[in-house]
This record gives structure tokens, sequence and C-alpha cells, in this order.
DNA sequence: ATTGAGCGTGAGAGCGCTCTCACGGAGGAT
DNA sequence: ATCCTCCGTGAGAGCGCTCTCACGCTCAAT
């Protein structure tokens, strides 16, 4: 058992105390406090010094034991490791996020299970009520999380489509029309060999810019070719591997569109050892448009995505269902643009 | 005011319940669920049947309103923006710091204060005792968050020297020894021009680093040279900026050493731009090994340090110092290593 | 047999807060 | 003058839990 310390630390002022100093009751302090409106003018003066004085601070457990509402949210990332290190994605998001609470006296919890048996301790966690409402991100096919948290009977709000699950409020961004927009940008260029390396089957990011890269080579007349597209897991190591299955199985690849920046950044190397020159014999184009981008030569023309917007509107989307009582499930769609640099300069000159 | 909306969730069975259904008291109930070995195996395992019939999750609010704590550490994080979107450095503490959690039922609530009026918010969220103990990161020179804190009594760690304030437990790398290590590996390289971009001078990464430098150019015999000194935001840009004003007056440079990678990438991108080749004219030495380095070309030799291992130390002395009735502060280094690579091939071949 | 120690269990207080309800007084309508 | 309404305030219950204390039982020591 640990060893019960807190005696020693100071202890705060209770409204107990500030009603007494004040010369009225405890609910009087507390109306004064929550800002209530039906306080007389003398009264909610007094309080406001005494609470001053004695430097009082409502304690947070006494509040959400009655209110059952524990005034903070959770971000849940449910990452298998890998990508939190390296992609600049979270950080971006994370900031979004918070930056969307500011205005709310909530309290963000970040959550990152990473085994299964981590999940199942936050699925408890979670489950239990301990937090007002939560924001789950990077959700691949099978997390289990949607369902028990819907069970539960918690609002939540999901970042990136959901493929499968509850219903829910969801916030993702244009990911068909931004592959779509860099697969044209591609062609316009003059390429016509234009493979893709995608991200995985089991996340919406990966099928919806796998969508995307299709309907812009339909669109030009072109069919689907299985041999110019295959997968990777999003890092920079997987869109390496995944360069050489491409380059192996189909050597007259003109252009590559990959799914993410860190996987374009790896194909580039590979085409580099290849002996590949990028733009002129291959051109490629990334998706995130991260800080990473500016690093790499030539740079990577990419798909910005609104990240930070992202964050800031699914904080949005969940405090809208906190505070209403029919939780409106609906999803929030954000544009994408396509970023063009050196890396996918086009053959003919227009 | 805001809409209650929790009557209409479900709440959870409580311990009254649950000692009703298992046929015992409140107390009883209460000593199985937490661990006491003064009950009878007979009447545990009823209890345990009557928890899993149930679901029964003990209510957070109520049992800290009583123990006085909350079951939950905070770990602020005091950046400016900047850093946070692009540094991995960020993603992989946290990585560190929850890792080391796992073993014990606390949770973790990332704050990340901006502006001075979110480190005010902060500093009030955290005196109030609403976490049982804090990890800083990040600190600058003239944050008031340590002092706050310290004089709320509550259990700290600091991740990195702290500059001044208040005694108190961190954890920080050998910035000195790693700096050292790579401006020594320069000179060994038969350069004779080593300049350095430091770190913020309001941080301890950045007067260590520095220091560093310097010393390991005493221990060769070299006097500290300003003309060869500069200081950046360990930022992208900053590097680039810093290496154009070490160009403009030592033309003559033939190695630098960054503080950072991302001054690393930001001063090679502006080595290229004036015509010099990297490693044969200057070579180019970073500190962190973050995943860019291998992105860059020539790939940039880096001076790898523990960042998991750190945040996971911290962790580890915060739990230490929220279980022992005694805070022991004291200080925890690791140590560095230097990474070779590409960009700062030596001249003369050994 | 008698005492006492020790152990498992229950009763009950109380953590600090919110919220309902009742109450008294002011002020308008009759 | 009487009634009613409304408004500011206080009393008090109770949220779900932990923890102290007391009780009764068993079993060893006398």
């Amino acid at each position: 058992m640990a060893v019960p310390n807190s005696q020693s630390r100071p202890r705060s002022a209770t409204l107990e105390e500030v009603a007494r100093l004040a010369g009225v009751s405890r609910a009087t302090v507390s109306r004064v406090v929550n800002g209530s409106p039906r306080v007389s003018g003398s009264v909610r003066h007094s309080v406001v010094n005494a609470v001053e004085e004695l430097g009082y601070v409502p304690n947070r457990a006494a509040r959400s034991l009655v209110t059952r509402r524990s005034g903070s949210i959770a971000v849940v990332i449910t990452e298998p490791s890998g990508r939190l290190f390296s992609d600049p994605f979270f950080p971006r998001l994370l900031r979004g996020i918070s930056g969307g609470l500011s205005a709310r006296d909530l309290q963000l919890v970040l959550l990152m299970p990473e085994s299964p048996a981590d999940t199942e301790r936050t699925a408890t966690y979670l489950a239990a009520g301990h937090v007002d409402g939560i924001l789950l991100v990077s959700l691949h096919g099978d997390d289990p999380l949607p369902g028990r948290i819907a069970r539960a009977g918690i609002p939540f709000v999901m970042g990136g489509r959901p493929l499968r699950g509850p219903a829910a409020s969801f916030v993702d961004v244009d990911n068909r029309g931004g592959s779509r927009s860099a697969v044209e940008h591609l062609l316009a260029g003059g390429r016509r060999v234009v493979a893709t390396i995608g991200g995985p089957a089991d996340m919406s990011a990966g099928v919806d810019r796998l969508a995307g890269y299709r309907e812009a080579r339909a669109d030009a007349g072109l069919p689907m070719d299985p041999s110019l597209e295959t997968a990777g897991d999003f890092t920079q190591d997987g869109g390496a591997a995944a360069m050489e299955r491409l380059l192996a199985g189909r050597p007259d690849i003109d252009a590559v569109f990959a799914a993410s920046d860190l996987m374009a950044a790896g194909a580039m190397a590979v085409l580099e050892a290849a002996g590949r020159r990028v733009p002129q014999d291959v051109a490629v184009v990334g998706y995130d448009d991260s800080p990473v981008v500016t690093t790499l030569r030539p740079q990577l023309t990419s798909v910005r995505q609104p990240i930070e917007e992202m964050g800031h509107e699914m904080t949005r989307l969940l405090i809208e269902a906190l505070d209403g009582a029919h939780p409106v499930q609906r999803p929030v769609i954000l544009a994408t643009e396509l970023v063009r640099r050196a890396s996918s300069a086009g053959r003919r000159m227009p």
C-alpha cells in the first residue's frame, strides 16, 4: 500500500471556511463561485473577498462526486508505437485539440494505449466514466474502443472516418480529393505510369487515398492496374520497401504518389539508390505536407492537410455533444491543398 | 450554465450495491477492491464475484475526495509553439514517461500552456492539488512554474537541468559530454575551424552544449573564439539563419556542430546554397539523432540521446517522491552516444 | 476454566461539494 | 389591510468512497 503522505501537504481552504469568513452559508458561497445570478451584490462582494483572502480553490473531486462530471476529456491515440515517434501528425493534432479547449475549463487527458492489455485498461478507465468525453485518434479497423465507449454511453468524436463500428461524429480531411488532386497533377505534368504507395488497408486514410488515386486515373481513362498499387504503413521504412516492390514489378514507372511524406521520403531514397533521378525520371508526391518535406532533396510536392484545424473541429464537436442533450452524429470533412515543389516538376514545360 | 445531461447516462454500480449482492458490508468490499490482506478467502471470493457480475468500477471522484489523491500526474510542456510541431523530441519523451507509468494505476494529464495566460491557468490548476505529482519539461530560465509548484508543496521532477529556481529532482542527458564528443570527433577528423550553433541561452541544454564545445576546443589547445559561436532556437529556420551569420563572419569554417538535428538540417541547406560541399568542405554534426537525420543528404552524424529513457527516469523519480514521505532531491544524468554518418567523414583517412 | 491476544468484519462518520426545498421578507395586486 | 408572488438565503441531505473504531469470535497461554 502506498504511504499516505497527503497529510504533510497544506490543505487548501474549503467552502465551509469561506462561508464562515463571509458570514453566509455554504450554499451562497457555492452560488457565487459558480456564477449563479441569484445572489445580491453586497453578499457576492463579501464572498468574493473571502475567497480571495483564503485563496480558495474548489475541490474538483468533491464537485464531480455530486455533479457526475469530471471536467476533463480524454484523447486516445491508438498507435502501435513506431509512428508516434516519427510522425509530426500527432503533436500538431494535439495542438489543435488543446487550442479548441481553451475557452472551456476542461482538462485534456492523453491516453496512449499500445498493447492490447493497455487498450483493455484504457477501455475500462473510459467506460467507468472518468472523463466527460473522448476523442479517438488514429483508429484502425479492428479497434474495440469505439464499441466499448458507445455502449457505455460516453460522448466521443473520432479523428478520421471510421471504417466500421458504431455511428458517431468524426472529423476527417478530404483524403479522396487530396490524393485525386495529387494524381491529376502528376498526369497533367505528362506522367503516364503513375504508381501509388497507399496507407494501411485497415485505416480509412489508407482506403480513401487509394480510392482518390483510382478515381483520378479513371477520369483520365486509365484502367486500374494492380501492378502500380502497393501499400505501406505510413513509415519511411515501409515506403522504401514499397518502392522496391513497385520498381521490381514495373521498371517503367515515371511517377509515384505516396500516401504520406515519410513514405515518400523512403521511396525517394530507394529511387536514388536505383539511379533514378527525381523528378526527371520519376516524379514523387507525398501526403501531409509535414516539415520533413523541405529537408528532402529535391523538395517534396505534398498534399497539405489542416491538421490543427482537424483537432480544433474535433474538440468543437465534442463540446457540442457534451452540452447538447441530444447527441447529433455528424461528419466534418476538411479540404486539402496540393503544395507543388521540385519533386514533381512537369516533363513538358507549360 | 451547462446543461446537466449526466442523468441520461447509465450510472455504474456502487460499493453499496456490490456489498448487498455479496452479503457483506461496504467496508469489506472496499478492502477487497483495494487488495487488503485482512479478508478471508471465502468472503473475498464472493465479493470478487459480485464485482464482476455488476461490472463495478470504483468512482474516482469519491475515492480521491477522501484519500486526497487524484491518481493522476501532469506533464507540463512549456514550449512557445513552434518546436512542438516539428521536434520529434516530445512524442518520444511522452512515450518514455507513459511507459514508466504502466505499472501504477496513474493517469497521465498532459498540459501544454503556451501563452502567459495559459501558464497562469496551469499554475492555478496545479497548485490546487488536482494532480499528485508533476513532470516539467522544456523549461526556460524564467518559467514561474517550478517556484509556484514548489511553494504549493506538490512533488515534481524536471526534464533537463534547471538553470535556476528551487532545488528539485531532475533528469538530464549528459549535454556537455555529448557535445564534447561531437567536437572531438570533428577535430580528430582533421577539421580546424570548428564552429557551433548553440541552443537558447535560457535553457540548460543550450548552455551545457556550448560548454562542451568550448571544453573540447580547450583540450585541443584552441582558444575560445566568439566569431565561431552563435545561437539558434533549436528549429530548422533558426539553424539556417545561424549558419548564414557564421558564414558571413568566418568564410573559412570547415566544420559545424549544431545543438539540434533540425538546426543542422537548416545549416546544411544554407551550406548547399552557398556552394559548400558536405562533408568535403564543411563537416556537420547534429544533436538528438532524430529520425530526420537519415532523410538528409548526406546523412547526418548526430549525438544520440536516450529520450525515452529520460522520460522513464522522470516518471520513476516522481513515483519515488510520491511514495516516500521524505522527498529526496536528486539529479539523474544519462549518457549520450555519437552516431557517425556521412556528414562528418574525416578529411584524412585514418 | 479463564484470560488475553489477534483477526475478520461491520457500523458509522465524514471528505467538500451541489442542489432541492423551505422560509422569511419585500413589493404588487386586489 | 390582505393575499399572493417572487426572490435571496439557509438548512440539510446525500454523492460514493475510505478509514477508524469497536465488536465478537477463535485459539493459545495460563
